[in-house]
DNA sequence: ACGGATTTAGTCCATATGGTCTAGAAACAG
DNA sequence: CTGTTTCTAGACCATATGGACTAAATCCGT
């Protein structure tokens, strides 16, 4: 930034949206209002892809409502490709949803299509300096959503009711055990203890947990939380 | 907003921070610039959570460093009693983990310390019109951050050398009715086929994921994706 | 149409797991 | 100090699971 306008390549641009009159809209504004450099536009979201494998363009606007192949595809694919693009995403909707799942996977920016010029060229400014942008209304809708997601896994997990309360330090300990995977003679040796006595823990952990067997007590475990925190994966 | 100020009833804030310094200087600022009453103030978490309950304030200005019970962890108390508080953190540092967290646990904006007074005032009117505010900048650190997380938890499962990839789609079938728990015989049951053929399946499966048995077979389709997206818990 | 992969299903056998009970030792709370 | 809980461990038995085969029917691609 410092160094002035002088300095700084113009950023390449590559516009995606199936409908023809709006790129071509679009494309006119982003060359008479700004200073960035559309090198290709597509109508479809796989001819995109091929068309930034070509030219790698420092920025996509990809418009996210398409038929075949929708632009979320799209997305995960070119970032899946790890080409340093930034990428966009383009909509007639505010749909939190969208936003979110744009986001999540790598969007760089989220602008509506009802948005003024103005904040378009701004919103291409702001991430070909590297920045990450999302509107106000737009960012305020990500995060109720974003807390709305968070709230409902975690209180569905009301603390009491949680069945993993009333397990023993041992059972835990065995529980923990089992969720990585060992056999009962496994934990056995772990915890130096008898296999019966494994065995006995493991039933009593069923009776508390209201199981039948091992798979169901660790996926208990590992849905309502307390054991093994460690590798789970995010999935909103 | 259409109905104009002379309806809006003047929101209640309670102001928590263990520099009295600083808190008597938001509490001046807050009173002489704008139009919100503040009702209390708290040099300590526990004691906000105290007040909080006694006056039941519309907003909570929250520092998040602070001794003893930490600001986030009172955050998540306050969140707990789901009080309709809005709770915005205060701090010195964009961290963005903090930031992260806080959004989380579900603050409702997030202001630095070095913020001009009038960006704290807007903040604080937003959140009480029932929006989420995050600056700009804040607001980047944030996706940058969560955009990190995601992207390590999706390349983890670099698609190549993910086992998962090898199953057959009967076999795909067979190992997402394990990973609910359901027993042989019901998965003979539910896919109309005989037990003995479940059995072969399981086989195959233990071999394509080199495991042992069903259990280790459930927590690898767990931890590298593909099936059961649904229950999995968030654990960033 | 041919060959490989997939899906189905069986047998046989060993072992692990699950259910129910009893029971002693140790730890702990009132 | 006494009753309760927890941890330990055993017996006994039924059933589920896992391993190693064989094999037929079907589907799929070239």
């Amino acid at each position: 930034m410092r160094r002035g306008l002088e300095f700084k390549k113009k950023a390449r641009i590559i516009l995606v949206d199936d409908n023809y009159e709006h790129l071509s809209g679009i494309k006119e504004l982003i060359e008479i209002e700004s200073d960035f450099d559309v090198v290709a536009t597509a109508t479809s979201a796989s001819v995109a892809v091929s068309l930034i494998k070509k030219y790698r363009p420092e920025i996509v606007l990809m418009d996210i409502n398409m038929p075949e192949k929708d632009g979320l595809t799209a997305i995960a694919e070119i970032e899946k490709l790890d080409l340093g693009v930034r990428i966009i995403a383009l909509t007639g909707y505010d749909d939190p949803d969208l936003i979110f799942r744009a986001m999540k996977i790598g969007a760089k920016g989220y602008i509506l299509k009802t948005m003024a010029s103005a904040q378009l060229i701004y919103a291409i400014d702001e991430v070909a300096a590297g920045k990450i942008y999302l509107p106000a209304t737009l960012s305020s809708r990500f995060f109720e959503y974003f807390q709305k997601s968070f709230k409902e896994e975690t209180q569905s997990i009301p603390d009491e009711e949680n069945l993993l309360n009333d397990l023993t330090q041992r059972e835990e300990e065995v529980l923990d055990l089992l969720t990585q995977g060992i056999t009962y003679k496994g934990v056995a040796q772990k915890l130096f203890i008898s296999e019966t006595t494994v065995k006995t823990h493991v039933n009593n952990i069923f009776q508390k947990l209201q199981v039948n067997d091992r798979t169901q007590a660790v996926l208990y475990a590992l849905n309502n939380g307390f054991l093994n925190r460690r590798k789970v994966k995010i999935a909103i």
